[in-house]
DNA sequence: TACTTTTTGTGAACGTTTTCACAATCCCCT
DNA sequence: AGGGGATTGTGAAAACGTTCACAAAAAGTA
């Protein structure tokens, strides 16, 4: 459920604001969608508003933290040291939601060892060992396309089990491996294809 | 239809290596779906195809490219100078998909005057006239969240009519504007949520 | 306490997307 | 020229997701 990640979103501006209480109406237009689509959405992990009187924000906005696995902080391993990844490395919304990177690999020789903010680019020869060291749960991967293959099937091996990957290639992981897919051309593409149609706007 | 572009980038490989025809059954297994739902896909937009044989690779890539309106190339503006706009700016698919970005602007006097490529960075304060003098498009918006808002109403004013927003917040447009998102904090907390339930593959 | 107002939680209706299943069609082989 | 094997295109069925509508609950008011 992607929805409730928007939701959370909504509730911490309301939690910074003050606001005590939310309904799902309100949270439904903050969040581009409608009062009944909200309701389903949370009824779906438990009932946690109060008839006559909509959701405690502080409360709603601890328990979507806890079923999305926010209440904790994660230790990400960032593969692939080029510019895409020092976008992410630099990108303030991973760290406030608790992605702590906790190391950089690159297979270019130029690269290892310099530091980022902290953290020295190691190898990507010992892959394995550094992610076992380091404890990563989660690796982002901005390798070229050609070798994120063979990178998966290492970071598999060293025992992620979620991947977040950039490059544009389907991945092939064993069960109970999960990989997101950050297809930006797809992005693109697909407006090209609404403005190709005659953008009717959304 | 977002699957369109997966089969046109299967499609595009099977070209490369010289592969004259493809079933629907192999344009599924290498798009990660069924061979129905190819053969929908497609029929929805037409019969490309011949029975006992399949689709003609090059006739099929060609048809893909005039649907998803990647015959021609678009002529693209990338607002904000960022490391995420470096990255995006470098980002060899874009071009290859015919996706060119003719100007760069930001906000920071520093930057402006900087050459990227070839491309001088000029200054957001002038965005409506830059983005008519080079005839852009397409938007594509790294800016800060708290700024995006305006932004986008000003790229809108200069008839920009799709925009790709980097920055996690809802956008509001007119209608006849596209918008697509890519929110990757979104992504993480995605994986962050399979793993809080216990990682089950996909 | 009884009445009113507000808003949740949820079964049922509705709509959209995916899968199934098979007749129609085409190529190849003899 | 005719039969066999392969594969498309597509209605019908199934699965899935969204919207509707309303009873159940909570809180304020008198």
């Amino acid at each position: 459920m992607r929805r409730l990640s928007l939701y959370l979103r909504s509730l911490e501006e309301l939690e910074r604001a003050g606001v005590a209480t939310v309904s799902s109406q309100e949270l439904a237009s903050r969040g581009g969608t409608t009062a009944a689509q909200v309701r389903k959405d949370l009824s779906h992990f438990g009932s946690f508003g109060k008839r006559g009187l909509g959701y405690g924000v502080p409360h709603l906005a601890g328990e979507l933290r806890r079923i999305l696995g926010l209440s904790r902080s994660w230790r990400v391993a960032l593969v692939g040291a080029g510019r895409m990844g020092a976008a992410l490395f630099e990108y303030p919304n991973f760290r406030d939601r608790g992605f702590r990177i906790v190391t950089v690999l690159d297979q270019d020789p130029e690269k290892v060892g310099k530091e980022w903010g902290g953290i020295v680019i190691r190898d990507v020869e010992g892959l394995e060992s550094v992610l076992r060291e380091v404890r990563a749960e989660i690796a982002i991967l901005t390798v070229p396309g050609e070798v994120v293959q063979e990178v998966v099937d290492r970071v598999v091996d060293a025992g992620i089990r979620a991947i977040l990957n950039f490059a544009p290639v389907r991945l092939r992981v064993p069960p109970g491996v999960v990989v997101n897919d950050v297809n930006m051309a797809l992005e693109l593409e697909a407006l090209s294809f609404a403005l190709a149609r005659g953008a009717r706007g959304r």
